[in-house]
DNA sequence: CCGTACCAAGCAAACGATTGGTAGGGTAGG
DNA sequence: CCTACCCTACCAATCGTTTGCTTGGTACGG
């Protein structure tokens, strides 16, 4: 054999692994409700063992976030700088974010339930940025929208993108990864009821 | 003076009063982040002392949600008992949903925020059952409505029911009860995305 | 081919702090 | 004098984290 393996960190795996297991229990229990010690037992070793990996329970959590969010930001970004079109850029942002769900559960699930609390420490003040791009990128696009006559031109912007933000995102509480609706029915479905409306026309 | 006080409970206030404080700590911090010593606090107490009006944290937490339960199951049934026009009911049911989050917002918060951990206790297992009357609720209505041609017949109704759900009941992350937005003014605006949607009409 | 050195990984045991909860006594108002 | 209410003082359990140590494997000099 001319060569066996790339020369990669042989500890990366084990911190993704663990980092994984934990987002689990975080997303299943709450992140308060999950100790180190749920953490540890579901990895096969013991509490103290954790900390050669990581140095605070905090510290996990961070890096859960931080992964996915990179992950969703390169999503997002590409779509409203390629797509001028603010109906097609919609649809995206839609289609996106369902794919994350489905790619990233237990992160967002994480995010979802615990981003008010762990906010507050500043550690994680990052999150307020997180937020204001994240408005930014759908408040524009729904403006871009009303303002070309694609969306109404009585819809008030900030109270939709509200709308679709908690409709998306939520979702994430009872969208299964791999259950019988693929994350594209899931957002076809999804896009057409915020589009069309329940209304049926006459 | 002929009468003073109808015969209540003297300490029924103190313990309202107790609940509200505690409800707010709950829904600010979340359930388990909120220590008993916290509440004490807020009430100008010790902790101890808060195991004369409650047996247990988990007690306060219980109340809580019953008391909001009850009332807000109060409104649902009489709005489905009296109005057969699904159309109607439809709207009734999301009117007097944000009317719920205005007025409860604590326990409100607190349900959307805990109750996916606290059913897991034997103690709250008729949370399982809320849950379903509410579904009920919510998914007959909306397949009245697709009968009887007032909503899209393309619609598929359990997507739909989790569509609003989601979209209703996480609005009480943001809404903030006695804010510039009255919960009049965002049901009439939700209703209007839900059923007219985003789309501009040619 | 061996011996040495080093390293990631985990174990065993304990730490201080905080948690929900308890026991018993004091006091003010009706 | 009784009762609602609160206080003082404390407890056992559990939490995240630290410490000192052992293990298996791998790289390298001679």
């Amino acid at each position: 054999m001319p060569k066996t393996n790339p020369p990669a960190p042989p500890h990366r795996d084990r911190r993704a692994e663990l980092l994984s297991l934990a987002a689990g229990l975080f997303a299943e229990r709450g992140y308060k409700n999950t100790t180190v010690r749920d953490i540890a037992d579901a990895a096969g070793i013991l509490s103290g063992s954790l900390y050669h990996h990581f140095d605070s329970k905090e510290t996990m959590a961070d890096e859960i976030l931080r992964t996915f969010l990179d992950d969703l930001f390169r999503d997002y970004r590409a779509i409203v700088e390629r797509e001028s079109d603010p109906r097609r850029a919609f649809e995206q942002l839609v289609h996106a974010s369902f794919r994350a769900i489905d790619r990233n559960h237990s992160a967002i699930a994480l995010y979802q339930n615990e981003a008010k609390q762990l906010r507050q420490s500043p550690r994680f003040a990052y999150l307020d940025e997180t937020d204001r791009e994240f408005r930014d990128i759908w408040l524009g696009t729904l403006e871009k929208g009303i303002a070309s006559g694609a969306f109404r031109a009585d819809l008030d912007a900030m109270m939709a993108y509200r709308f679709v933000r908690d409709t998306v995102w939520v979702a994430v509480r009872w969208y299964v990864p791999g259950g019988k609706l693929t994350a594209e029915a899931v957002s076809a479905q999804y896009l057409s009821m915020i589009l069309e409306g329940f209304q049926s026309r006459e």
